[in-house]
DNA sequence: CTGAAAGCGCTAACAC
DNA sequence: GTGTTAGCGCTTTCAG
């Protein structure tokens, strides 16, 4: 094959050992050899196999990240930020999808720990039914929960402060006189659905109508509050798809927004703003979701002893058009 | 550590050659002793050690993939289908991003090739300037070139067809009376951008707007179009993006579309459905590309040879409200 | 069909 | 500071 690290010290003229620790930046090294062996290595195009020194130091600076969907601009938006962090720390990411599949992702978890990643930020697709995959994982290496959370895991989470997103809409929509609303959400089957569901509940409690975080939901659930017959002055949808879907449809149908009834999202993605009439929505700050859930983890790897901890960041309300 | 092959071959009753085959499911191994390992395995809750088996035969099972920026849609899409193929073939996908910057495009590439990659899945950022690592690469493992591709460099490309993708909206515009078009695409750094520009000049041959491929590119290109005197009475735009803000634009100054002008774009993103009006767009068949490209590179990881190809695939044409 | 033994290329103990 | 040596856990000859 290739170069190895017993030809890069035998050109410095060093042994394999001072040429892994001058290769690897330990100190400990006199300067001079490690300008030799730095050169030697530069001279023969060293490419070190970090399969070999994984093996024998037991880490591979790689991270697993799983995402029920990667395609979600929601979750790509994510991976992006995740995967930026990463790089900054030298780190790769090996990134797979459940397609909110609890058996699928058992098994794909179960792949990133054969190839044993150091850690893992994962977005479990089920409020309750991941809760064996986080704990097998957690047992193994660090772990992140980032964005949803399991029911009764008692691991860190990074996220969002859902309630305060919800709240934070509600008050928008009185302060412009709106009282009579109708939530649009998807089944709580992950704690951000619950978690928003249960806000709106709580704090306005008008007609809720449950389905999924789609388009395709969204333009349904237009055309069954058009039909139920007094439309709200207000939709609060659970995510920004819902509302895309409901601003289409309710476009289609000949319905003005805000004028007849406002809209509003939550997510921030960034087609919210391309919206007829563009969103008001919940901006998640994912790159501040992402850099702590990295940051959280690298702290444990670097040998950080630290409880599980709930890291809710607060969401700020992006104002547009459509409430 | 955990459990080893050793440990599994011991209480199967075998020795860890036996084991060794019997889990990777050679053939060569009496079935009664095969059902031993794997009983054994499972009752030792087994993890092989990936990362061992692959420093000793020189595969990983892991496939690099580089991307320009994971978080556009289309390309995260790209990632999405390329992972699900993966998948299938009990691959994992590492995922890195360029940011449309051929040096860290470059150290990324590294990355994965130190990482051992057995193939590689690039969409080089830029038309020229990374002929350099895609040559590196190419050196060690199989790489797919994915949707765009490299000036010069003699490497299998996966992708589309762009001038059948203009010229499909040409001939369609032509078909509604629409004859006096203009083109707003993307300075032509990569090799889509590049050919969808030569495709409109060669057969249509209005005025050329160019900036990149971005919603506020979109917008400032709409500006530049009305104070420039009379719109053309159809828009080519280069991508979706593109069109979706020019859309936007458009609408906010009160131009009419269809009924002003017609507009299209190009790759059928998720919310092209989602434009007001609705984006007559080119659809980009991404599920096909990435299996294509995800078996181009399996053939060759299974010893085929074959020479470098250009698969082009056709896109078709999506007409909805705008055009 | 099975087992013994030799490494894959590197890092980490342990001596010096 | 530096070198020697012993593995990391697995697969793969090579004998039998």
């Amino acid at each position: 094959m290739g170069i190895r690290i017993h030809d890069v010290a035998a050109r410095a003229g060093v042994s394999v050992a001072t040429a892994s620790r001058a290769l690897s930046g330990q100190r400990g090294v006199r300067a001079e050899n490690r300008e030799k062996v730095l050169l030697a290595a530069r001279e023969l195009d060293y490419e070190p196999n970090s399969l070999a020194a994984a093996l024998r130091s037991r880490t591979t600076h790689t991270v697993g990240m799983l995402v029920p969907r990667i395609s979600n601009p929601f979750f790509a938006t994510l991976v992006e930020a995740v995967e930026n962090r990463l790089q900054l720390g030298r780190r790769s990411l090996l990134l797979t999808s459940s397609h909110y599949d609890p058996e699928a992702e058992q098994s794909q978890v179960r792949a990133l720990l054969d190839r044993r990643v150091d850690a893992l930020v994962m977005i479990p697709c089920h409020r309750e039914r991941s809760i064996e995959v986080m704990t097998t994982a957690a047992a193994r290496v660090p772990v992140v929960q980032l964005d949803l959370r399991v029911n009764g895991f008692a691991g860190t989470w990074v996220g969002v402060d859902g309630e305060a997103g919800i709240a934070a809409v509600v008050h928008h929509l009185a302060g412009r006189g709106v009282t009579r609303t109708a939530f649009v959400g998807a089944e709580p089957t992950d704690s951000s659905s619950q978690e928003r569901l249960d806000a709106y509940r709580r704090l306005a409690g008008g007609s809720v109508l449950l389905g999924d975080f789609s388009r395709d939901w969204g333009k349904e659930a237009a055309g069954r509050l058009l039909e139920a017959g007094s439309l709200p002055e207000g939709i609060v949808c659970g995510n920004d798809t819902i509302a895309l879907g409901m601003l289409a449809e309710l476009a289609r149908r000949g319905v003005r927004v805000p004028e007849d009834v406002r809209v509003t999202g939550f997510d921030d993605i960034p087609y919210a703003e391309l919206g007829q009439p563009s969103l008001t929505t919940v901006r998640q700050p994912q790159e501040q979701m992402a850099a702590e859930a990295v940051r959280v983890l690298a702290a444990r790897l670097a040998g950080e002893e630290a409880p599980a901890q709930r890291i809710a960041i607060s969401p700020s309300l992006v104002v547009r058009a459509s409430g």
